[in-house]
DNA sequence: ACGACGGTTTAGACTAGTCTAAAACAATAA
DNA sequence: TTATTGTTTTAGACTAGTCTAAACCGTCGT
């Protein structure tokens, strides 16, 4: 059995590794989890010895296969929690994450199966996460590019939005920004802030720091309007 | 903070002090948490320096009133889950101990007070076992009596059943005996197993061990047919 | 009153996870 | 090429929680 401290580790590595590809440094894991260096060092040997994580002395790690299979199912348990509980139980977007975070290793399958039977089995967390499937197959790569990256004049579908900093998630509530809200770039200015018109023809500044945060793809793909973005709010 | 190991230390002693009185020895906690009597020894030194507990030597440990409010917190915590568990999710209540087991120590005030809205501030859980209230005011002393005790030609009313064995709870469904439930002591055995006739007429035996586990209070109270178990079963 | 017995505590060891301080290393700039 | 810099690892220490083995204490029967 692995401790929750070990599925936080492989979480965290999994996170990193999909935004930034391996290796995955020490600094970065130990930055995440807000440990120091030598103690992510000394975790990362035990999670070798463990066969979930391979390891290039001085370089990083990359998680196996097991690895990442073990952190598939965290961030399952963590994104289906976030949906349950703003579906469920009325959270706001912006509460969800740290309630997840303290229950992810502490449910049971069958608490995990139930939980997505009574929302419909979802493939999305209130911030437009994927959720892992039941069968923990590896997600498909991500897609979406930052708001920041984009240009003037530019239609945009939000698709996700990072769930660590709460005010952040009230402010964009507020402002009608969600998963799924249709956006365009009307201005950029060149200190890094950008500027878009929502659907319903209000406009929004926004630095960049929450530009950055926000995930969009191009609004005129061959799918039509979002569906997956159902689930995220109440 | 306290840890979810000292909760689980003062929930016990808690509930053991409930059942026999202070003080409660060191085997007793031993044997309900499953460990040494010298690691038990060492954990009450320190909930003794927390002040959670008083100590005498070689006599054993009672609660402090600090004490005795964390472990009603964590009584409601499991009790509340429970109930949760058993009515929005579909658990059976043989199925709910274990679970709640797990989650009591890790949910939040807000989860708390979300999932008491979401039942209607619950008096008891699915076993009917009261639940603390909020303010963690101390609990009325239990006034029920083992079915075990009772004569034949009683006539009760089952208020409680021990929710620690799975197959027990099972069978007790199955057999239409859960809080609420009217029984009359039909027969009892000198060898330990008590007869009951159900509210529909049918007729169970039952062993000194689980009519142990049940508890019951007389039927003929000025308190009219029991209102408390309406929770207790989907 | 005394010894035997069962329960309790002490002594000492061990694991998991963490830290600080120091040494080792890789990459880069001179 | 070599020195500087920042990152990583090692070394050693510490805490919480647990165990086993041994010593200790109170009680009960003789
Ligand atoms: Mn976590
Ligand atoms: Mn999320
Ligand atoms: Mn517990
Ligand atoms: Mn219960």
């Amino acid at each position: 059995m692995l401790s929750d401290v070990m599925e936080d580790y492989l979480k965290v590595i999994y996170e990193i590794q999909a935004r930034s590809g391996p290796p995955v440094s020490t600094s970065a894991v130990a930055e995440a989890l807000d440990k120091t260096p030598a103690t992510v060092t000394s975790m990362l040997g035990t999670l070798e010895e463990r066969g979930l994580v391979t390891r290039e002395k001085y370089k990083g790690v990359e998680l196996t296969p097991e690895g990442e299979t073990v952190a598939l199912e965290v961030l399952r348990h963590h994104r289906l929690l976030e949906a349950y509980l703003a579906e469920q139980l009325d959270y706001s977007w912006s509460e969800v994450h740290d309630e997840a975070d303290a229950l992810e290793h502490h449910i049971s399958e069958e608490f995990e199966r139930r939980v997505a039977a009574a929302l419909g089995d979802p493939a999305v967390d209130p911030h437009g996460d994927p959720i892992p499937s039941a069968d923990l197959a590896p997600l498909d790569e991500d897609e979406t590019t930052p708001l920041s990256t984009h240009d003037v004049g530019d239609r945009v579908v939000v698709s996700r939005v990072s769930d660590r900093d709460r005010e952040e998630l009230e402010y964009l509530a507020d402002a009608g920004i969600t998963p799924g809200t249709t956006l365009e770039v009307v201005d950029v200015a060149p200190f890094g802030m950008v500027t878009v018109r929502t659907g319903e023809g209000a406009e929004q500044s926004l630095p960049d720091t929450v530009a950055d945060a926000i995930r969009v793809r191009p609004v005129d793909e061959r799918t039509g309007p979002d569906d997956r973005a159902e689930v995220t709010d109440a």
